[in-house]
DNA sequence: CTGCCGAA
DNA sequence: TTCGGCAGG
């Protein structure tokens, strides 16, 4: 399972898309998600992040800027969520990932002191802190794309907006955004292109993936419910599963038991506060205070954030900010801006 | 991750 | 024109 979230790949299909196929849809990215992948994949070749001449972290900033233009030029529209309060009994596991990243940083001091390759120990310190939040959400805002915030968590969020048909997709690199609900999640969309095969120097494309809930549930014969009961036994960002259970067991046992409940007393077993936690899946906190529309991308904010604050190259940026701003004009101009 | 530049 | 490798901040 990935550092965040339930993995329940092998039990849901997956269809492969182009970035094409998403042409004139609205798209809700978990932002935290977002901007810890670009921070953790865009690094020198000792693992060093890119920064600027401050010592302050950038590399979010550039895959925000790149990554995100690709996407608006190919006709994605893009909302990032960002979280807001995390509940109270996710404290333990971002607790236990600080901890994972501690030792992490230290493998990687170690690994340098030796001359090693760091890489992975690098990538694996990768830590979001509230300057990288707030300098993601300023460029985004500069880009003219919508910032959301979420009472709580932005995948539960970005599910809502899906399921409200306010966005048609939500997109993350994990499995949560199903188990809030999201009738469609898109995954891979900021790292698609190529990802080195591990322990080797080969690169294979990564396409991005659709996952249809409806679909899936159908596929399994499982109600959503059903499904956030598995997401829980395997274990979420909110607990720690069952001890040598996986999404196979779980679907096995759910379709043996029917819920959790029966699994746990059958096994004389228990997970702390899990009426809570699927509960919280089932009704997340959400907002209906956001807007979904394309704003004018502002260049100077874009160009003096960047290059004045970030030591960004200035024509790279500016070419950029051009990109952003035709696609802009060249949108209000069609029909498909009134719909 | 992406852009860019030089080699083929 | 395409491709691979390196730098970006």
């Amino acid at each position: 399972m990935t550092i965040m979230g339930v993995d329940l790949g092998e039990l849901l299909k997956r269809k492969q898309i182009e970035i094409k196929d998403l042409s004139g849809r609205w798209v809700a990215i978990d932002a935290f998600n977002t901007l810890y992948q670009f921070l953790s994949i865009i690094r020198q070749r000792d693992g060093t992040p890119l920064m600027d001449r401050q010592g302050r972290v950038t590399s979010h900033l550039s895959g925000l800027l790149y990554r995100t233009t690709n996407l608006i030029e190919a006709g994605v529209k893009v909302a990032f969520v960002f979280d807001g309060e995390a509940p109270t009994f996710k404290a333990v596991t971002l607790a236990e990932r600080s901890e994972i990243r501690d030792k992490a940083a230290w493998a990687w001091e170690e690994a340098r002191a030796a001359g090693e390759d760091g890489f992975k120990y690098a990538q694996a310190a990768s830590r979001i802190n509230s300057e990288i939040i707030e300098d993601g959400r300023r460029l985004i805002l500069a880009m003219g794309l919508p910032v959301i915030q979420a009472p709580s968590e932005g995948e539960a969020q970005a599910a809502y907006m899906a399921a409200r048909g306010d966005v048609d997709y939500a997109g993350s690199q994990d499995y949560d955004s199903l188990l809030f609900g999201a009738p469609l999640v898109v995954r891979n969309l900021a790292i698609t292109g190529k990802r080195k095969l591990p322990r080797k120097n080969i690169y294979v494309d990564v396409e991005p993936e659709v996952i249809n809930l409806e679909v899936g549930l159908a596929n399994l014969g499982i109600t959503h419910k059903q499904l956030v009961e598995i997401g829980i036994m395997c274990g979420t960002d909110f607990n720690s599963g069952l001890e040598r259970v996986g999404p196979k067991t779980a679907l096995k046992l759910i379709r043996e038991k029917g819920d959790l409940e029966s699994i746990l007393a059958d096994r004389d077993d228990k997970i702390e506060d899990f009426e809570k936690i699927r509960e919280f899946f089932l009704h997340p906190p959400v907002t209906d205070d956001y807007k979904i529309a394309l704003k004018k991308p502002v260049p100077e904010e874009i160009v003096s954030f960047l290059v004045d604050e970030r030591d960004f190259d200035p024509e790279r940026v500016e070419k950029t900010a051009k990109r952003l701003e035709e696609v802009y004009r060249s949108g209000q101009s069609t029909l498909d801006h009134w719909f």
